[in-house]
DNA sequence: CAAAAGTGATGCATTTTATGCACCACTCTA
DNA sequence: TAGAGTGGTGCATAAAATGCATCACTTTTG
């Protein structure tokens, strides 16, 4: 849109960190990016960006600034949506911060059957942890997030959660496969693989296990639940995940064992948006549809 | 602001229901006028005004438009006032619509108060029943409102709220200034005077007194409480308020009891802002004062 | 210490965009 | 049927944005 084009230039000047770089980024000349900036500033009534010998960068007010472009231009956005499911079909984009517990089958099976109803309907998937996941929503990056035991963070409007708890994974040879219950001390006991520290899975076992007095001691540490998944099968050792990010493929035999919620508490899976936004409608409705089946799957026990 | 400029032609055009009106107000040509809007509409991408032989009218796509634009407005103001507010002084305004009842005592107090701290903040105090004071906060021609016991309405999000109970106010040499608990049906036995049927006192009244299998009727009916605290000091006759706007002045001396709860259900006033809406500082920090005052009154039973 | 390579700012000619005027086609109203 | 509305459009003109060349300044580099 138009008239937003001095608002993209902000953005470009705030991406590039000097004038210059944003001009040739934009395709105009430094002068005529400087004087638009400039008049912007005196027509706001106060600078937004601060001049430094290297460039420039956004003050106080300029932080307002662009977090009100943001607003706007996903905003407008939004009407330009709503207007198009006015006229019939849905178009629309939705944007996904996720988990990577969400990529292997709940997502994509979900996603595949919205597109069926709604092939207007395109989408971008993100992998984030919980704290990148709240800036994409904070920046309008992302429309959703779908993420685990968020400590409980001040932009984040929870839409939905549901239980998810700590699960281990094992070769069907594993001594452990044939126990109706499973502790949490049993399972440090034999060798274990685990998420790195930045993931929830991996911080609920930790503040268990420090509770049992205990220490963890992983033979493998990754950020990669695909390649725990698959680990497991190949050295005999214990994988932790939540369930919603686990199914056996009879091809791959896997046992699947839910922790004892007597050691770690069970964890929630949150989907959430920004506090206060109002989604267009592709994402709102998207987001009412995963909420439902998020709330089926507690009740059904499936997922 | 002149990015904006379109969008305040927009609404000007709206406003005057025809396009060579709107450009007179706006002291430019129609062909101007006309060319804007529809070059807007070819960017946006859907036709916002339906022509109409006698003028051109707002279409549902337009509708969703001009709610965009007065956010985005406003949105904007909330912003260069949090700017202002970075730089020290406190300044903006604060449009209230609220009830009559606030308007001797309450208001004119609180808002005398505010402005001893922060003579910067201007405001604007509007009378309105609680349909007209959704509408209000949802044009953003208000940014809070004061109002008694509405339907609770969709678009309005409540603050804060202080039980009213429904206080009937008589002349002193009254017969039922004597008495310990006023009950309804010994109010309907004596002349009374009641508000108009869209004021929320009313409203309780006549469903209590249907309740009991009663009629009102009222020897004078108006929409002016001030009218009604001054005319129980003339006609022995009891009139019906709330006590936020009572207060017994030795001038005139007036007898208020509350009307017995197991008669009439205790009211509330209810203090709010457009649902979702990010009010700018002054508004909010000026709501979040009214609500610590109200909340304040309802453990002091003070005024 | 000086040269080089950055940075944002500015005056001036040029291009692009928006506006105003005159007029058309059309529809109701008197 | 004439008149007074309406929105829409071609064309000349006015206004605004842009590009170019250049300045003043700071940091980096040799």
């Amino acid at each position: 849109m138009k008239h937003l084009q001095t608002f993209y230039l902000i953005e470009a000047v705030n991406r590039a960190g000097s004038i210059r770089k944003a001009a040739e980024d934009m395709h105009i000349t430094a002068s005529a990016l400087n004087r638009r900036i400039q008049r912007f500033e005196t027509e706001f009534g106060s600078q937004i960006f601060e001049r430094l010998p290297r460039g420039v960068r956004l003050n106080p007010a300029g932080e307002l600034v662009i977090q009100h472009i943001r607003g706007q231009v996903s905003d407008l956005e939004r009407v330009q949506n709503q207007v198009a499911d006015l006229s019939g079909e849905r178009r629309g984009h939705i944007s996904i911060a996720c988990s990577q517990a969400l990529l292997p089958y709940f997502l994509p099976t979900e996603i595949a059957r919205y597109r069926e109803e709604h092939p207007g309907v395109s989408f971008s998937v993100n992998v984030r942890d919980r704290a990148q996941a709240e800036k994409d929503l904070s920046t309008f990056a992302s429309d959703l997030a779908l993420v685990f035991e968020p400590v409980h963070l001040v932009d984040f409007e929870v839409l939905s959660s549901i239980p998810q708890p700590v699960t281990v994974l094992m070769a069907p040879d594993h001594p452990l496969a044939e126990k109706k219950e499973v502790r949490l001390r049993d399972c440090l006991d034999y060798a274990h693989i685990l998420p790195s520290h930045h993931i929830g899975v991996r911080h609920l076992i930790e503040v268990a296990a420090h509770r049992l007095s205990r220490t963890t001691a992983p033979v493998v540490e990754t950020d990669s639940f695909e390649f725990i998944r698959h680990y497991v099968l190949h050295e005999k050792c214990l994988g932790f995940q939540i369930p919603i990010g686990l199914q056996v493929n009879p091809a791959y035999p896997m046992v699947l064992k839910e922790v004892s919620s007597k050691d770690i508490p069970i964890g929630h899976l949150f989907l959430g948006q920004l506090k206060g936004r109002t989604l267009p409608v592709a994402p709102s409705r998207f987001a009412l549809r995963l909420a439902a089946i998020l709330e089926d799957s507690i009740n059904n026990g499936a997922e």
